[in-house]
Parts: structure tokens; C-alpha cells; sequence
DNA sequence: TTGACTCGGACATGGGTTGTCCGGGTACGT
DNA sequence: ACGTACCCGGACAACCCATGTCCGAGTCAA
């Protein structure tokens, strides 16, 4: 899995309840990470609709929706892709004992197992929200600690 | 995911009920595949104490128990590692707002999810073994396809 | 003893993720 | 209305791991 989904999902964190757009720029200096890849993952995640870039002096990225309605699988495709891990090579169309391309029409055991497999790692990853992370750090690190880090983030230079 | 996972999972089907010792050359040629990668993978099965080599002539792969008693999760982790996908890279102890290390013993919400998920897919390829696979192929293809590969593959040139 | 065949780990290569850069565009201040 | 400064967006390299390959050590059969 992409490194990148971890920063992904600490920015959604952080901008629980944030209600002004945070720059690229801001997020990265949180985290002490850097910039220009930071800036890629919000474009994915831009693309993916999860949260609103506004250009412009004072501009940055909000979230599109409540952070109840943004689950982690929703961050962890757009930044990752849609697309399964494992991926079928049609091995049984070759050789000697090559099976006929119309016997191959539905998917063979190993392709349904894994497909089960990722659908049950998907629907883990779908049942938790952003909301429920930042529930999770109030408890971890004290309820006080989050308001604090966006109110950090919140103020201008 | 590996992509030669796929050729592992293959290979451990058409053993399935092999008495004699099968070589990886003779394997390769049956799925028309690389024979010097295709070995590198059967190595890792060896390894991972899945299929037992004998050497010499006549030698080959042979598994070493019933293909009840290996499941495609066995086959999963002897080839791609039993590492699991998502790695912390603990970037909240790092920036202006950096956590304590006595605070980041526990596992944060993040990664609790990500375990989580990497459990239930696990889980998922542990629910099916290499028997059922065969099972499988016998009503995909019928019945008497694979005792036919298999005495393809027994004989010796 | 000979021989030949097998596995095993060490050695190149390529694609993909990681990381970086500059241009287009927008909103603010004058 | 203009200038300006800031921010986002996609296009451009560098590094790393998965892929693919090779030859030597070991072993069994003849
Ligand atoms: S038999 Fe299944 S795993 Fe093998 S090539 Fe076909 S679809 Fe893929
Ligand atoms: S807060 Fe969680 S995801 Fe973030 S660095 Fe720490 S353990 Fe990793």
C-alpha cells in the first residue's frame, strides 16, 4: 500500500470541523513532511471529490462533506486507486493444457477468493469514519489536543 | 500484490494428489511461464515448509501434507511475506505539535483500522484451502481435466 | 565412480512509487 | 480596474523494489 494514504488520512483528521480552507503548504509544515508530495495526495483526493480546493490568496482545501459521511476506505481509494490488488494473468489460457477462451468466461476459483478477500478488506475499512479517528485521538491524547493543533493551523503568519 | 502468487496458488493446485516428485522445469512448461521465476517462487513455498524438494535426479517439489490442511493464505504469505500492507511511519511524533513517545505505545485509531482490515482479509484467504480450489476447477472445467493434466505432467520425456 | 539432473542463493534489469518543479488561475489589496 | 501575491494542477526526474536471469553446490540413480 502507498505510503502516502497515512499522510492522506492525518490531513482529513485535521480538518475536522475546520471551517476556513487550510493551504497544502500549512498541512505539510504540521506534519513536517514534504510539500510538493503532501500536494499531490489533496490532488487525489481533490479529484476524488472528498474535499473542495479554492484558488486564491487565502485559499487551500475544506472538506466536501461531514466528516461522519467520510469513510476511510473513501481516502484510501482515492489516494491508492479503485483498482483490486491482485489481478488475473489468464495463466490457464497457455501451455499444453491451455483451457478455451469461452471456459473462461466467469471467473475460476483463485480469482473468487481473492475477490472475496478484497471485498472483505473494503467493507472493514468502510465501516469506519473520519469522525470516529478523531473521536479515537480524543481519547488517546486528550479531548483538548485537536482543537489546539487547528487552531495552530488556523492562524496566518 | 505479487503477481507470482497466481503461479504459486497454480502449482499447488496441479500437486494436488502427486505422488512423485515434480521438477519446476516441468511445472514452467505446463503453464508456459518462466522457468528460473517460476522457481524462485517455489523456493519460497520450500521455505515456508509448504512443499518439501528432493534433489538429484528424478527430484522435484512435492507437497508435505494434505491439500486440505493448506490454505490459500499459506500460499499468499510464503511468497509476498507475512508483513502487512499498511506500515506507521509515525509522523505524529514529528512537527510543531509532535506527540510524546510514552504516548504513541498504543497503536493509534489509524492504524487499529488498518490492522483490522489486513485481519479480515486474512481471515478471507485462510477460509479456503488448495483443496477446495481443486474442487473448484473439477466443476469449472469437469472432472476429469486435471487427473489428465497431472499424468501429462507425471510422465517423463 | 561416473554422470546428469535437481535445487539454492547470488546477480542484472524494468516499472512504479516517491519526490520535485514550474505554469495557469484566482482572489485580494490598492 | 490593475497589480500582485498566493495557491492549485498537472507534467517532469530519481530512487527503490519486484521481476527476471544466471551459474554453482548438492544429491540421487545408474
Ligand atoms: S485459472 Fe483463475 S487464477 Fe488462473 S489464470 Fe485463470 S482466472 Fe487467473
Ligand atoms: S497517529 Fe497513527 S497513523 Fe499517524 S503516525 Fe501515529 S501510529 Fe501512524
Amino acid at each position: 500500500m502507498s505510503g502516502g494514504v497515512e499522510w492522506a488520512l492525518h490531513c482529513c483528521v485535521v480538518l475536522t470541523g475546520m471551517t476556513e480552507p487550510v493551504p497544502a503548504a500549512r498541512l505539510a509544515e504540521f506534519h513536517d513532511v514534504s510539500p510538493t508530495y503532501l500536494a499531490k495526495q489533496l490532488q487525489a483526493l481533490s479529484r476524488a471529490g472528498l474535499v473542495r480546493s479554492v484558488q486564491g490568496q487565502a485559499g487551500g482545501y475544506v472538506l466536501t462533506r461531514a466528516a461522519e459521511e467520510i469513510s476511510v476506505l473513501d481516502v484510501v481509494e482515492a489516494v491508492d486507486g479503485r483498482a483490486p490488488a491482485f489481478v488475473c494473468t489468464e495463466i490457464r489460457q497457455r501451455g499444453p493444457f491451455a483451457a478455451t477462451p469461452e471456459a473462461c468466461r466467469t471467473p475460476c476459483g483463485i480469482t473468487k477468493v481473492m475477490i472475496e478477500a478484497d471485498r472483505a478488506w473494503r467493507e472493514s475499512l468502510r465501516a469506519t469514519s473520519i469522525a470516529d479517528l478523531a473521536g479515537t485521538v480524543a481519547r488517546d491524547v486528550g479531548a483538548e489536543t485537536l482543537p489546539r493543533a487547528q487552531a495552530w493551523i488556523a492562524q496566518r503568519d
